[in-house]
DNA sequence: CGCCCGCTTGAGCCGCTTCAATGCTCGTGG
DNA sequence: CCACGAGCATTGAAGCGGCTCAAGCGGGCG
């Protein structure tokens, strides 16, 4: 129980430097470097750093230096407005490029926070644009990086701006889901690394709305959940329920239960 | 009315160059090009492509060719799901980049649609990105015009997150105000180029509230709004009442108006 | 002219938030 | 060792903000 992200021990330790399981070496795979230009890239980065559960990796407002990636742990990326009202923009996993928001102005748009004693590596903003002009490989796949950035952003939009409080957590599970199993570990059993108010806060939802979900998701056999140990017991039925918008709502638990999920084959088992 | 892919007639024999207002310059102006690199940039952009209201710049999952810029007009970007259902991510005015959303996959997220007639100028994203090894300067540019696109993603995160309806159509007016300004039209007054219907689903809206809201921002004599055409009344005050997250909401006109907007001089002054 | 589309406005409803109470777990210190 | 408090989670009850459904209006265009 609690959080237990490990040290990712699923990566081989490539050669690719001193930094045993760097990011950068997963990050940068897709890019297909030639080993000189691997090792030209690796040359440049900061490797290590250290952030504890809720330190910050930087603060909103600060200027870009690096742009980091995630050896392990797990980080949330956050703005607050002059009203003090906060906004998660999204969690971040092991292999994931952080930072990019600031790339536009020149300044964190965001602060960045551990969610659990994190490892990062690091590369200075200025170091990376001029190997991108070295190396073709690497230019593309930053544009990539940015490219998947915005295409994340539209999907968080998407759901924002159209769906009910059931599918986007049903869809927020599914992401996590995905992005586990992309990393070696279970795709159907894991520990949410997020307590209820960030995941609400994230989805644009109350904390109580969410644990309510979850509960109802666990009634209809969904789901298996306790505190953050989550088991997703029906991936294609959980799936299905995200594009249905025209599905009733989840029936919350009351005095007198109020009819079944409508799905036909979902409905409560016990009182 | 239904699919109306046209032959791409872009590449037409339009004279290469000395394209009036082409949206390049504006979009590039800021990346201070020599004039060597400027014409070197220029060589390679395909002229005056023409939109017409309703038609397809790009259907989503189309294969990314080139980026556009706009010269003039408006278009709106906009996703839709397995069920049909839509959802508007932004809008685009002149001297802005359009089609980022595809460089992360190669391929279009989005249908982009002309919500008026509108010119555009194009460039291969081969040849761009190919040019910004060339030209440190347009790299840099490139970088920053997608990490804008980024911010501007989050703002509109935060926007259908954290906001309530008036906040959201006063932040959008705003927003609209300022880009306006930036092309040298008045601030205060102008044409809404969308619908109430476009406006609602970007804000996640209905398009009724969208007008309810504007009715009682017109009341307040915040703003006069007659159709499309819209002045702003009170920049400041209009300004103020985003942050002002535990402002009442506006009380919709009822039978019996049910108080003030709580603002304090911001008042009825009708019945 | 008549139709369709966009817009406004009303009325009622519902999904989610808010407020509130309770239980659980874990870390800290007596 | 256990008492205690803080933070997280669950659940209930009530209210409300925005949606849905519905009706009517005006203007542009075939």
């Amino acid at each position: 129980m609690g959080t237990d992200f490990r040290l990712n021990v699923h990566r081989a330790p490539l050669p690719q430097s001193n930094c045993r399981n760097c990011g950068f070496a997963t990050w940068s795979l897709p890019a297909g470097l030639s080993l000189r230009e691997a090792s030209q890239f690796n040359d440049r980065i900061v490797h290590q750093r250290l952030v504890r559960r809720d330190e910050y990796l930087h603060h909103a407002g600060s200027v870009l230096a690096l742009l980091n990636v995630i050896n392990s742990g797990c980080l949330k990326t956050r703005i607050t407005n002059d009203g003090g009202h906060e906004q998660i923009m999204g969690f971040s996993m092991p292999g994931e490029l952080v930072g990019m928001d600031a790339i536009g102005a020149h300044r964190q748009l965001s602060d960045t926070v551990a969610l659990e004693d994190s490892h990062l590596c690091g590369i200075a903003y200025h170091d990376l644009e001029q190997l991108t002009r070295d190396i073709p490989a690497l230019q593309h796949h930053l544009h990539r990086t940015m490219g998947a950035e915005i295409a994340r952003n539209y999907g968080v939009m998407r759901l924002l701006g159209t769906m009910r409080a059931e599918q986007r957590i049903s869809l927020f599970l599914l992401n996590l889901s995905k992005r586990f199993a992309a990393r070696g570990y279970s795709d159907v059993h894991f520990s949410l690394p997020m307590t209820r108010h960030e995941i609400g806060n994230y989805l644009g939802l109350s904390l109580e709305t969410v644990s309510r979900v979850f509960s109802r998701l666990d009634d209809i056999q969904l789901i298996a959940i306790n505190g953050r140990d989550i088991e997703i017991r029906n991936l294609t039925q959980l799936q299905q329920r995200i594009s249905n918008a025209q599905a009733p709502p989840l029936p919350y638990r009351t005095k007198s239960g109020t009819g079944n999920a409508g799905q036909g084959h979902a409905r409560f088992f016990g009182i």
